[in-house]
DNA sequence: ATGACATTCTTGT
DNA sequence: ACAAGAATGTCAT
């Protein structure tokens, strides 16, 4: 019956990708599940009914990682390495100086929050456009108003719906309109790093309380290939009592991804919630990896 | 390793 | 205004 609402967006190869994600979604679970033995190429290979040489080709020009070095990536010590960096994250004007070694910066964006009597409206008046694209991650719900990016959220294939609903819900009073034409430069800037470049930054609207802007602020100066602990984050906005409610703030982010809520962990590095699923936060971790690899 | 609880902010009634 | 919940952290077993 909601056939109508099931948008008829996604292109051919759009659906190939989603299919491959599939495949690579339940090998990084495997593999999550399984850190600890160390699971060969071969069994990944058999859990998904693949030949080994035919997996690690996919996942390959998926993650640029290997299953094994994929493995790496989202293991402890690894994430432990990327706390226990001592350089001054959020205390460096993190806009100037990242121009330099070729495609090893951030995506760039520009942000500002919204009024507080356009938030207290809940969206009221705003004009939501919105479209569903391929990523590597899934699919995409790429939401925009006209000064900006306003929404991104992931689903799998079938749950456009609900992730759609989950979107609203945070904006009920605004009006929504399905317009993957121009959604459509949007996800193709964000999700290829050949796009992100400083000249051509991404216009973000911030739509949150004080407490939230200042947490996804926090996040959006931690460069790619790094973490923070809740509680550094919550050190840093000068609530240092206040992990908890950061860990809140970070999950009502909704920009996910542009604002890299995922580098956000526990002080031990163990990857906690994450409220597009767990795997897919292990993805994302293992996809950055796999960019800063192929520098 | 496991579990209780402390503490702060958001949100729905 | 109030109570419950949240993507945490810590301390005691």
């Amino acid at each position: 019956m909601n056939a109508m609402t099931q948008p008829q967006t996604v292109l051919t190869d759009e659906i190939t990708a989603g299919a491959d994600y599939e495949i690579v979604r339940k090998v990084i679970e495997t593999i999550s599940e399984n850190y600890r033995d160390q699971p060969s190429l071969e069994e990944l290979a058999a859990s998904v009914n693949m030949e080994p040489t035919a997996l690690q080709k996919l996942f390959t020009r998926w993650a640029g990682l290997s299953p094994k070095a994929f493995l790496q990536a989202v293991t402890l010590d690894h994430a432990r390495r990327l706390l226990a960096s001592d350089m001054p994250l959020l205390d460096t004007a993190y806009e100037v100086g990242l121009s330099g070694p070729g495609r090893l910066h951030d995506l760039f964006v520009t942000h500002e929050a919204m009024s507080p009597g356009e938030f207290k409206a809940k969206g009221a008046g705003l004009a939501m456009r919105y479209g569903f694209h391929a990523c590597p991650f899934g699919l995409a719900l790429v939401m925009i108003t006209d000064r900006g990016l306003a929404g991104l959220a992931f689903c799998d294939p079938g749950g456009e719906r609900e992730a759609l609903a989950d979107m609203q819900s945070r904006w009920p009073n605004a009006r929504y309109g399905e317009d993957v034409a121009a959604t459509a430069p949007y996800a193709a800037r964000i999700f290829d790093p050949a796009n992100w470049r400083p000249d051509r930054p991404l216009k973000v609207v911030l739509i949150g309380t004080d407490f939230q802007v200042s947490v996804w602020n926090a996040l959006l100066k931690i460069p790619m290939g790094k973490a923070l602990a809740y509680s550094d984050i919550a050190r840093k906005i000068g609530k240092p009592d206040a992990p908890r409610a950061v860990g809140a703030a970070v999950g009502a982010n909704p920009v996910s991804f542009v604002v890299p809520c995922h580098r956000a962990v526990g002080k031990s590095g163990a990857l906690t919630g994450y409220h597009w699923g767990l795997t897919r936060k292990r993805a994302i971790l293992g996809w950055e990896a796999g960019q800063l690899a192929q520098v």
